[in-house]
DNA sequence: CTCGTTGCAAAGGATTTGCACAAGT
DNA sequence: ACTTGTGCAAATCCTTTGCAACGAG
């Protein structure tokens, strides 16, 4: 039970895609994709120092170029999603768990809705544009309730 | 009826903002509104090159850097938006058209469409968590009826 | 006049790319 | 063995900043 006491399991998916297109199973993509996992919004420069916290002083992490690469091809893969939330960099998160991502543009706070909330807008763009929503690369911005009512001292 | 002939008429909101803050209404700032206007959907250094190109040889046209620190102001004034449509620049777009922008991940092509498509989401976005979304800085990525077919070609 | 603004040029940060070597199948 | 993937470093791209001169109110 312990081939690899610290890799992380491989998930089927990540080794049935990479075999369908003659793609190699490489250490490197198993813990890219295991960072996106763990962080949840990760930017590629934070999967990748959390990466080099994780091998420790003696161990070895992917490389930044690798971890960008990586992410691009996991993402063709279908595993991980991202989006843009604020104006910086892009966070990451893993496709195995659809959810809408709600940011206050204000505080940067992220919220995650159910997906289903879409439901409606996306039949209706399926229907008149013929166009298949992609419910993970969404992000909703707007205000958060805290914000809101900092910035708008004088309602009341 | 022809103060100056070439610049763009100045929208009263502009002036109104500017005097409420104490700023000032400069030339660049006047054409740096009415090319993210011009543009529809223009990435800063677009918008740039096309006052550039407008501003003609002899010319003088709002510097690069400019057009950022204006693009950030204007954006603070709630005059224009600016959204992530892929994966590098932004776009920016006037706010006195407000509309839902639908993007094709694989083209790159971009939809208008009807904000209130979102009046319902919006809505229960408000009620559940207090939250207040903005409509303009939306953006629904996916994929468009020309790409869905042409990578799917096993259908059917 | 008095400050907000601009232009220029240089600084910075984030991503990408070329290549020789290492690794998966 | 054959080919894909990785690390490293240099190259790019996008944006921001410092500062002296300029211009709107």
């Amino acid at each position: 039970m312990t081939d690899h006491a610290h890799e992380p399991a491989t998930p089927p998916a990540l080794a049935a895609q990479l075999k369908a297109r003659g793609l190699r199973l490489t250490t490197q993509r198993q813990r890219v994709l295991a960072a996106v996992g763990a962080l949840e919004h990760g930017t590629p420069e934070e999967i990748s120092s959390w990466l080099k916290e994780q091998a420790g002083p003696g161990g070895a992490a992917p490389d930044t170029s690798t971890v960008y690469r990586n992410l691009e091809l996991l993402e063709k893969l279908g595993l991980v999603w991202h989006t843009h939330l604020g104006k910086g960099a892009p966070v990451y998160h893993a496709a195995e768990h659809p959810h809408l991502h709600v940011v206050c543009a204000t505080c940067g706070r992220i919220d995650s809705v159910d997906p289903r909330l879409m439901d409606g807008v996306a039949e209706r763009l399926g229907a008149d544009l013929g166009f298949t929503l992609d419910v993970g690369h969404v992000a909703l911005s707007g205000t958060c309730r805290d914000c809101r009512d900092a910035e708008a001292p004088e309602e009341s």
